[in-house]
DNA sequence: CAGAATCCCGTTGGATACTG
DNA sequence: CAGTATCCAACGGGATTCTG
């Protein structure tokens, strides 16, 4: 049975306008993404990075998806981008406050998936192991 | 400028096993999903939820993915499911403690978004209006 | 160097119909 | 009631090419 205590702890958050809730929801999946964390990861340990910079610490991104990932950012305000009008061309993204804040905020997750990972991995194999969605050979 | 001491206290997290952040950004990728964080938050308010229940509480998801989402909650041993057998069936649902775990680790992230709701909105605002382009000369 | 534009394919996810 | 199965449209996102 799941402690009580937390339970009632978590209810008493404060909900929360309905109105309100849609705009959150919607930040929480604009902010919930695989290159949008890793960016603000990065950006939290390099407290400034070119493009090319960017590209290379966040490996498997496309130029595309760093691109649209820095430009969503900007525009919620999370992090700034410099131009620098030199040739050839020098760009410069950084953390804003809010970013860092978010950054913070999400630290908790990640600390919570690193703590649990094992309890995960253990619940995955017994869920794997429990169901024989066929009959098992040597009968 | 962004403050310099919050940078340093992100940057101290126990960071980090390369293998292991493979795993641990597996885990964020699969529970920082739009659907996954609306029924953590519902079976937090509602202990004990009926399909049904839960496909009403969670208006605009489909059939498929509630299911779809439920599964995945049960394998990473997050929900448990209980079948009672009975015609006509009866299922429920409700978070493990795992589970709650995960929705108090979110809520940094929720309480973000809900305490930064207006700063990102006029951010957005200013980003639509004008953008310099170009670093503003003596023009 | 830092992007914009284009093409294209795989996955996601909704709608619908069927079942125990 | 609580799903499974199937079809299909939309979107995400990678690879490539072009530009200031």
């Amino acid at each position: 049975m799941p402690d009580p205590d937390l339970r009632r702890e978590l209810r008493a958050l404060p909900e929360t306008d309905p109105a309100i809730d849609r705009l959150v929801e919607q930040i929480i999946g604009r902010v919930a993404d695989k290159w949008t964390m890793l960016l603000i990861e990065i950006l939290t340990e390099h407290d400034c990075c070119r493009f090319g910079e960017l590209a290379r610490l966040c490996p498997g991104i496309s130029q595309k998806m760093l691109t649209q990932t820095l430009r969503a950012l900007e525009c919620d305000g999370l992090v700034t981008r410099t131009v620098y009008p030199v040739v050839p061309p020098r760009v410069e993204y950084r953390l804003t406050d809010l970013g860092l804040g978010l950054a913070k905020a999400f630290c908790g997750v990640w600390l919570w998936a690193e703590a649990n990972r094992e309890r995960i991995e253990a619940a995955r194999a017994a869920y794997a192991a429990g169901r024989d969605p066929v009959t098992p050979p040597g009968s």
